[in-house]
DNA sequence: GCCGTTTTCGGCCCGACTGTTTTCAGTCG
C-alpha cells in the first residue's frame, strides 16, 4: 500500500461519490487529498509508523482522511471505499474514461438504459437509444461513437515531454504564419516542464479579438496534422492531431497576455489557490486580468497578476500549489535556482564502448558544441552484456584512447574516465577494486533485479552506496515513464545513506527517465544531498536532454550550489 | 471532507463550448 495506491484510492472514491451525486465539496476534497498524496515524497507507511498525527499536516488531509489512510496502511483496504465500489456496478467507471461523459451522463446511462460497460454505451448508441434520454440527443449519441473509436484507438498514457515539445513547436510555427497572432507561446503542463504532458496548451493573443479570433480559429483548425476538431469558439478551440495528441488553443486580447497566460499556465491547483488568495483581497482574478469590481487594474504580464495578490514572481516549473505561494508571501524572493547556462561538464554518457551510437571523439564534439568544460564517459560494465558491457581489457583500451584524445582535445574539453558499473544482486559492484580506482567517474546504478522485494531492495541499494569506489548513484528508481515502474525501495534512507557516503544523486534528464523523480528532489536537498545532473548520453544528440533535468532541478528548489556539474574541474572532486 | 489574518461554521476559482434547452446543465479547460 504505497502512496500512490492509497492517491488512487482516494480519486476513485471521488468518482464513485460524482456519479452518485454527493457534495461537489466533498468529492474534490477527496480528489485533491488523492492528487496531493500522490505527488507526496514521504512514505504514508512511515507516516503511521513514526507519528500518525503527522498525518494532519498533510495539506487536503484532514481527521477523515487521516482514519482512512491509517486504515488502509494497517489493514491494505478501506471499508468505505469497499462499500463505495459494492454500491456501482465495476464497468460505470471506465465509461468516464469517454471523452464528453462525466459522472452525470454516467448515472443517466446507467439507471435508463442499464449501460454498465464501454462496449454497452456502444451498443445503446448502435441502437439509437441514447438519443431518447432526457438532455442527450442524436448528436449526443454521434459524440460519443467518436470518442469511443477514440478511446479504442490511442493509448491513454501521458506523453514524454521531448515528444510533446516537437510537436508544440510544429503547431507553433504554424500558427506564426498568421498574420493576425500578435504573441504565441506554449503554456499548461509544457511551460511547466511537468515530467509528462497530458495535452499541448497553446497561448495566442491578437490585437483586436473582434476582428482576429474567429480568422485565427479558422487558420488554426486548418492545421494538416489535425485528426478531429473536438470544439471550436470564438476563443479557444480544442483538436485532437494524428499523433493522438491533444492541442488546446486560446485566443485572447493582447491586453490581458499576463492573466492569460498565468490562467493557462496553470497548474489548476495554483491557480485556485492564487484566485481564492484575491477573493480575500476582495479581487477577482480570471483570464481576462485582475479585476477590482468592473475595473481591470492589472494583467498586461505575470508579474502583475503575481503582485496583485502579493507574491514575487513564480517560474512556472513550481507552480503547483505544493508550498511555493505560501513560501512567496513570506519571503517576497525566492532562491535563485539552477538554470541550463549553469553546467559546465556532463557526468554520464555512452560509447560504443557499450551501446551508444558514437565515439568518444564524436561524443566529444558534441560536447564541446555545448561549451562544456568536460564530459565523463561513462560505459556498461559486463554483466550488461545485453547491451555489450565492457570488460577489463575494454575499459583498459578505452583508458588509452582517452588519454590520447585529451592529448589532442586539449585546451578545448576534458574526458574524464568513468563507468556506469552495474549495482548486482547483493549490493557488489560489477567491476573490481583495481578497475573502480583508477576511474575519475564511478556512477553505480540498478538495471537488473529491479523487482527485489522493498526491504531486500533497499539492502541491496546501501550496500553498494557505502562501497568507497561509488560516486554517483545513477537513476536512482530505475523508472522508465510509460514503461517501467520505479524500484520500490525506502527511498529516505537511500537519500540518508547517500548523504552520509558522499554520494551524489543523479538527476538523470533523458525524457524518459528523468530520474531522481521531480518529487523527491527537494526532500533529498533538505537532507543535504548534492547532485549532479547528467544526460546519459546514447548519442551526439542526447546532450540537447540536459535542459529536461534542468527543469526538474529548478521545481525541486535547487541551486547552483547542490550541482557538482555547475562547478568547474577540480572543485567537486573533493565531494566524493 | 477540509479549513481558518472574517477560526469551529459556512464557504469552497472562474469561465468556454456544446447540445438541448426555451434558460441551462454537463463537461471540460
Ligand atoms: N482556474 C482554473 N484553471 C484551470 C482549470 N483546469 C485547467 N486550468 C488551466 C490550468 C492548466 O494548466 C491549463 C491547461 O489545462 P490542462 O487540463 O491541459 O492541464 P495541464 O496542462 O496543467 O496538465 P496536462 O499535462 O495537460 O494534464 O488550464 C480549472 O479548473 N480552473
Ligand atoms: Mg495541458
Ligand atoms: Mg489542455
Ligand atoms: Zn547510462
Amino acid at each position: 500500500m504505497d502512496n500512490k495506491k492509497i492517491a488512487s484510492i482516494f480519486e476513485e472514491m471521488a468518482d464513485i461519490f460524482d456519479i452518485k451525486g454527493d457534495s461537489v465539496f466533498k468529492i474534490n476534497a477527496y480528489r485533491k487529498a488523492g492528487h496531493v498524496i500522490a505527488n507526496f515524497p514521504y512514505d504514508l507507511r512511515d507516516v503511521v509508523a513514526k507519528d500518525p498525527r503527522q498525518l494532519e499536516n498533510i495539506p487536503s488531509v484532514g481527521k477523515g482522511l487521516k482514519d482512512k489512510i491509517i486504515e488502509l496502511v494497517n489493514t491494505g483496504k478501506c471499508e468505505e471505499h469497499d462499500e463505495l465500489r459494492k454500491a456501482i456496478p465495476k464497468g460505470l467507471l471506465e465509461l468516464l474514461e469517454i471523452r464528453g461523459i462525466g459522472p452525470k451522463k454516467v448515472k443517466a446511462l446507467y439507471l435508463n438504459l442499464k449501460v454498465q460497460s464501454i462496449n454497452d454505451l456502444k451498443e445503446a448508441c448502435e441502437k439509437h437509444k441514447v438519443r431518447d434520454l432526457l438532455g442527450m440527443g442524436k448528436k449526443t449519441e454521434n459524440e460519443i461513437m467518436k470518442a469511443i473509436s477514440e478511446h479504442a484507438y490511442f493509448s491513454t498514457k501521458r506523453h514524454l515531454i521531448s515528444e510533446a515539445m516537437q510537436e508544440a513547436k510544429r503547431v507553433i510555427s504554424f500558427m506564426e504564419k498568421c498574420d493576425d497572432v500578435k504573441r504565441i507561446g506554449y503554456a499548461g503542463s509544457l511551460r511547466r516542464r511537468q515530467e509528462t504532458i497530458g495535452d499541448i496548451d497553446i497561448l495566442v493573443t491578437v490585437k483586436n479579438p473582434k476582428k482576429s479570433s474567429e480568422t485565427v480559429m479558422t487558420y488554426f483548425n486548418s492545421y494538416r496534422e489535425i485528426l478531429t476538431i473536438l470544439s471550436k469558439g470564438d476563443t479557444k478551440s480544442s483538436v485532437v492531431l494524428q499523433s493522438g495528441i491533444q492541442v488546446d488553443l486560446r485566443v485572447i486580447d493582447d491586453e490581458s497576455f499576463g492573466a492569460a497566460m498565468h490562467y493557462f499556465t496553470g497548474s489548476k491547483d495554483h491557480n485556485i489557490k492564487i484566485r481564492d488568495l484575491a477573493k480575500k483581497k476582495g479581487l477577482k482574478i480570471n483570464e481576462y486580468g485582475v479585476f477590482k469590481g468592473e475595473k481591470m487594474i492589472a494583467g498586461k504580464t505575470e508579474e502583475e497578476v503575481f503582485k496583485s495578490v502579493g507574491l514575487p514572481y513564480i517560474i512556472p516549473e513550481n507552480r503547483y500549489n505544493n508550498g511555493e505561494i505560501e513560501y512567496g508571501l513570506k519571503n517576497k524572493k525566492f532562491p535563485e535556482f539552477i538554470e541550463l547556462k549553469d553546467m559546465k561538464g556532463d557526468l554520464h554518457n555512452h560509447t560504443t564502448y557499450s551501446d551508444g551510437k558514437a565515439s568518444i571523439e564524436e561524443m566529444a564534439e558534441a560536447f564541446i558544441a555545448k561549451g562544456y568544460e568536460y564530459f565523463a564517459v561513462t560505459d556498461h560494465s559486463s554483466i550488461m552484456a545485453i547491451v555489450n558491457g565492457m570488460s577489463t581489457k575494454d575499459i583498459q583500451r578505452q583508458w588509452k584512447e582517452i588519454d590520447e584524445l585529451n592529448k589532442k582535445l586539449k585546451g578545448k574539453i576534458r574526458i574524464l574516465k568513468g563507468c556506469e558499473v552495474d549495482i548486482l544482486k547483493d549490493g557488489s559492484l560489477d567491476f573490481n577494486d583495481d578497475v573502480l580506482k583508477q576511474l575519475d567517474i564511478v556512477v553505480i546504478s540498478a538495471h537488473m533485479y529491479g523487482t527485489l522485494p522493498y526491504d531486500a531492495q533497499t539492502e541491496r541499494l546501501l550496500t553498494a552506496i557505502e562501497n568507497p569506489y561509488a560516486k554517483i548513484l545513477g537513476h536512482p528508481t530505475g523508472r522508465l515513464i510509460n514503461k517501467r515502474a520505479p524500484m520500490e525501495f525506502d527511498m529516505e534512507k537511500v537519500i540518508e545513506a547517500c548523504v552520509q557516503n558522499h554520494v551524489a544523486i543523479e538527476i538523470n534528464s533523458s525524457p524518459s527517465r528523468l530520474d531522481l523523480p521531480d518529487i523527491f528532489i527537494k526532500i533529498a536537498k533538505d537532507k543535504g544531498a548534492k547532485f549532479v545532473i547528467d544526460t546519459d548520453s546514447h548519442s551526439v544528440e542526447q546532450p540537447d536532454f540536459m535542459e529536461y533535468g534542468v527543469f526538474n532541478a529548478r521545481r525541486g528548489w535547487l541551486t547552483k550550489d547542490d550541482v557538482l556539474n555547475t562547478k568547474s574541474l577540480g572543485k567537486f572532486d573533493t565531494y566524493f
